[in-house]
DNA sequence: TTGTTTTATCACCATTGGTTGCAAAAGCGC
DNA sequence: GCGCTTTTGCAACCAATGGTGATAAAACAA
């Protein structure tokens, strides 16, 4: 019902009423309705750290093992848009706490899992990086914020075809990082323009 | 307050008590809640541009004003984390509009001052580039997906300095879109697997 | 049959977004 | 100043929501 109409829009009557019970009993199971979230979530990530491992196991070549580990993220994440925003950027808790970081304890080992991908590419293809962990986040940022961007909608206006930028941006990244330019160790607050920097 | 404290949790007898009145007269200046964050997010998207375009003119040569333009726009949403999440991933009105979405009229703009841009570099520096759109929504992509991720707190845990993933990403989009690749024409679905290729 | 624990419900609460009718106030022509 | 209209603000109210006991029914154990 959340991946449906929304976690907004779900009421705890509605949810009751679909399962034959009053709402209030729902408060048996769980301490608010944000926990119920927070336990379907669980259970999101879960599927889509399957979902990378059997992709991977798919896939000996490591270079092959990371594009197809990139494409079948975003294709779990536009297969699923609902969830992903409920996990990723639905509501927080009294405390704050989206789903997403509140179940960070199996969020992490997919990352864990990726950094240790892009290792083995970078081994593999002798990629010319020196600061692997840096160039690794890099193309995981890059993936997922696709991903992001392709789920929620309103974002970018009159996007091409969805498959293209995404090729071409897995196609744009692999042809960066064997390059793997030394950063130009850029001072971004060189020119003395107003406050920048900020950093929430 | 919106900024502050999200929008959920600000309820309107709070901003009426703000500004000294009551919550009623609210509601003879906005039809209701969902358009005051609408109004506001117009002024955020305003001051996008405004900051996109003061970029812009302060680096003649199309390459660095590519670069600058990209690092401000992740400036100025890490700069105001939570006007950024209103506008664009924040509650969605009774059509399921989200504040972004309903001043598109405003937010274009600033996606074709980007592709021009784009456009102008590709002649400048001479890219290889065949389908110059889909490599500028490439790179929009991905700073912007970028700019969510880092505004966005829980996503991605331990994440190094951002400054550091920033230049990171630019450098490699920068060597990649030198190079910019001929596509392979991959095909996603040929591979005999399950359901894939769901598009929302 | 007893006593105990689980399960579900009903009635209730405070708060929220939103509406309505009415009175005070502000404008305005004279 | 006076009478009239229009604007501005408010108190009271509404329905719906998330959440909380107190209590009764059911299940279980002896």
């Amino acid at each position: 019902m959340f991946a449906d109409r929304g976690y907004e829009a779900v009421t705890l009557r509605a949810i009751a009423k679909e399962i034959g019970y009053t709402h209030a009993v729902i408060y048996q199971h769980f301490p608010d309705k944000w926990h119920i979230l927070a336990e379907l979530s669980s259970e999101t990530i879960g599927l889509l750290i399957q979902n990378f491992d059997a992709i991977a196991a798919k896939h000996p070549a490591p270079k092959e093992r990371l594009f197809a580990t990139s494409r079948g993220l975003i294709q779990f994440c536009t297969a699923h848009p609902q969830q992903f925003r409920n996990v990723f950027f639905g509501p927080e808790n009294r405390n704050g706490i989206r789903a997403g970081q509140y179940i960070n304890d199996i969020g992490t080992p997919l990352f864990q899992r990726f950094v240790q991908l892009f290792f083995d590419v970078a081994r593999d293809e002798g990629l010319p990086s020196r600061d692997d962990i840096v160039v690794a986040h890099t193309w995981w940022y890059t993936i997922f914020g696709l991903a992001t961007l392709m789920v929620i909608q309103g974002v970018v206006p009159d996007l091409p075809d969805q498959n293209l930028v995404v090729e071409q941006t897995i196609a744009t990244l692999w042809a960066g990082v064997q390059v793997v330019p030394r950063l130009p160790k850029r001072a971004v607050s060189k020119r003395p323009g107003r406050s920048s920097a900020a950093k929430q």
